[in-house]
DNA sequence: TGTATGATGATTGTATACAATTTTTACGTA
DNA sequence: TACGTAAAAATTGTATACAATCATCATACA
């Protein structure tokens, strides 16, 4: 029963991380945390390290836990390491996905559509997330899935700062990203593993001229 | 002070665990970790918590941690993902490397071949894997280092089994990993992203067909 | 004999007290 | 005022006590 509000601290501090609510270099308060959440600070501690580990955070010696922050060199190495690692996701997603997954999967496309039309950024770098993530989870490769986590860390911090820009541009690339995700899902039910790596690959083209 | 202390639980766990000296699925006692290395359970806590983060040891709810276990799904996983992301650390190292990272690098592939010169499988398996996690800090890429750390655990462990055959043929296949250790090094310090690259992938072409 | 049930012991999870370290503040001196 | 230093406060790290959960074993019953 307190392993729920283990549970939801967890939960909320990553939603705060991937929505930026909590900014990049924000500290975290062992002690304040643990009175917000109703729990001591032994459990609180665990959350942090646990996050730590899975890139979310960052702990120094003696003086406590960050949100790991983001610069330059993070960036190029984003959009050249995401590339390859989401295409062999997609290609294993594509050849390993369960029926249930694809359910998931299709779930997750109605909430980040819902999302698009509401014009709702947080919701939408949120739910794409979520939909790349199930991917992993199909790819069921436990060799892969730890980059892909923490590259889906940046991807959705990312997102948030580009899905603001409200000019037309962004409204057909929006829309683009949403019929991506409607072939990626038809190519992983059709097991179609080339389509679906090449799919990966487009994507992240276009991503790539937005930025430069 | 008591850091070290703590520092010392996490890297002998780690070489017992790389040495098959703890065996995949062996648990693991708080309490009884605690008192061998004069902790307290908070901090051995921790370190075994971190371990299953980075993909040492599993950790069940109630039921505390275990060493990762081996089967041949993940066998099979290994073998398809090591290439690909082993190349891509490769290019990344012969672009990135720093002058100390080079020195490093020899240093470690002296103490590799020294333990292929005396056949000492367990010194061998734990120096290839340092080699290899040499480059990874060449590759600078925080994205790709937590695929590497996992895979390198099981590249170890594999290494670990497939090492103590001692008949010729393994004689004539450690002489040629010394070699590529050579030409990785030469690759590297020429800064030759697709030599490197290459090496990487010839050297798994040859480990694949071993396995069959 | 086999199985179900409950008590007992062992182990993990959490709360709290204490120790060590870092950060802040106050003060003295140039 | 600017700077260095030392005391005080705040924060993290560790030890220990207590609570909750799980595993084991003995006993009762069919």
């Amino acid at each position: 029963m307190s392993q729920q509000k283990k549970d939801n601290l967890y939960r909320v501090l990553k939603r705060q991380i991937l929505t930026m609510d909590l900014q990049p270099g924000a500290g975290l308060d062992e002690t304040r945390l643990g009175k917000q959440y109703k729990l001591s600070r032994t459990p609180v501690r665990e959350v942090l390290r646990r996050m730590a580990g899975e890139g979310y955070l960052e702990i120094a010696q003696n003086r406590g836990a960050y949100v790991s922050p983001m610069n330059y060199k993070m960036l190029r190495d984003f959009f050249r390491t995401a590339p390859p690692i989401y295409a062999s996701i997609a290609s294993l997603a594509a050849e390993n996905r369960t029926s249930s997954q694809l359910s998931a999967l299709k779930a997750s496309q109605r909430r980040f559509s819902k999302a698009v039309s509401a014009s709702d950024p947080d919701s939408m770098a949120y739910h794409n997330n979520d939909f790349h993530l199930i991917m992993g989870e199909m790819a069921d490769n436990q060799y892969l899935w730890p980059s892909l986590q923490r590259l889906s860390i940046d991807h959705a911090r990312i997102a948030h700062t580009f899905y603001r820009a409200n000019n037309s541009d962004m409204k057909g690339r929006l829309s683009k990203a949403r019929d991506h995700h409607d072939q990626f899902i038809e190519a992983i039910e059709r097991h179609d593993v080339e389509k679906a790596k090449q799919l990966a690959l487009d994507h992240w083209d276009l991503s790539r001229d937005h930025m430069e």
